[in-house]
DNA sequence: TCATAAATTTAGACTAATCTAAATTTAATA
DNA sequence: TATTAAATTTAGATTAGTCTAAATTTATGA
């Protein structure tokens, strides 16, 4: 079993490894919180334990062990997500901090009775999707940035690429939550307009916001 | 807030003084899993922290404070051994070393939500207490031990006093689980023997399981 | 391509929690 | 009460994870 510690290494640079293929020292630092010094020792002892491939000055990688280990890990987090949400009511801004706990409690078998618990969702509280207990998952099809879209199309919102929960309570003020369909009535170069249904408020929201918010056509 | 590891030792020393009212460092120890020396060490510091009264070689009681952290570490861990078997289909001797964990979240709207959640019980799978969020709560009223039973008489199990793996599974194959009624057929010097309603089924039980079983009349 | 900036690593130190071994205090009893 | 045993504490060391400051490597661009 890994240490606490090591699970949120693990975590982070799975993240990190979604958009890039390799992570650097600096950015794994950023995303935990802790300094250069520190990722590097780390590393050192992630590498002597296989979980990931290393080599000073050159970034890092998940092995094949190690990027087992992290989706359970995130497994964990998104199913603690949609038990706070959808069982305890918290709101999707409200869960992040204590799935971070959550996440480290060590039974498999606690986290697939609580997956049946809850019927197995394959999606947490912010689209993201749950990982099964082999670790695999399907993202949605063909999601997009809300930006992309053009004047007169219509999507369903799925998704966030923010989580931060200034962001999502944004979003639930305005009432852009998952699952909400939305019309493109306008597109500036500022910002977007949309129509949002079935309140059928019309509504400005700009680039950054269009950018972080995930549509399926 | 206090450590993962300062929590283990409040909710020991409370768990000592329920049966005297000074807890002595080797008996800390043992119920901790760890030598003398370190509980020496950890002592002065939570007496640092005003969270125990200590003198040294003279044993330590729980502050006001003191009671009331560990009050909440006992509310956490009973909650969630209740979720895991009432919600998650554990069995009662399943769940203490996944509630071990458990009990060191930390978000107290957390532990809240899942009371309510639950229904606010008031009783564990064990039968113990659950303090609420205030700190309170009420044992069953004339509690006694199963070995006091005398010939003929009727009594409902509600809790245990050994609350070992294996002692559960012995009760649990018995079918001596809380709530269930037993009658005293037959006592002897070496055990007792019981009819076990309503499966209407005589058992002996020894005086060493009869200590262990707590019933009501 | 060479100087410099940025990124990364190394070196050395700190804290919390732990240990063993030795010293001290308390308790038990002859 | 004096001796010994048991309990407890102190002293000094260890490990995991962290830090700062200095050294090293890589990348940038004049």
């Amino acid at each position: 079993m890994h240490s606490f510690t090591e699970e949120n290494y693990l975590k982070s640079i799975y993240h990190l490894l979604l958009s890039k293929d390799s992570a650097t020292t600096n950015e794994i630092a950023a995303a935990i919180g802790t300094k250069a010094a520190t990722v590097t020792d780390m590393l050192k002892k992630l590498a002597e334990k296989k979980l990931i491939n290393y080599a000073r000055y050159q970034g890092v990688s998940l092995t094949e062990q190690g990027r087992k280990s992290a989706l359970v890990i995130v497994r964990k987090h998104r199913l603690w997500e949609y038990f706070l949400v959808e069982k305890l009511q918290f709101k999707w801004d409200e869960v992040h901090e204590m799935a971070e706990e959550l996440e480290h409690i060590t039974s498999v078998k606690l986290i697939d009775r609580l997956d049946e618990f809850m019927g197995c969702p394959r999606f947490d509280p912010h689209g993201d999707p749950i990982p099964d207990a082999q670790g695999n998952f399907k993202q949605h099809e063909s999601l997009q940035p809300a930006l992309l879209l053009s004047k007169g199309q219509c999507a369903k919102i799925a998704g966030v690429t923010d989580h931060s929960a200034s962001f999502l309570q944004y979003l639930e003020k305005s009432r852009l939550t998952l699952g909400q369909t939305i019309t493109v009535t306008e597109v500036s170069n500022y910002d977007l307009s949309v129509m949002v249904e079935p309140s059928n408020k019309e509504f400005n929201i700009s680039h950054e916001v269009a950018k972080n918010i995930l549509v399926l056509l």
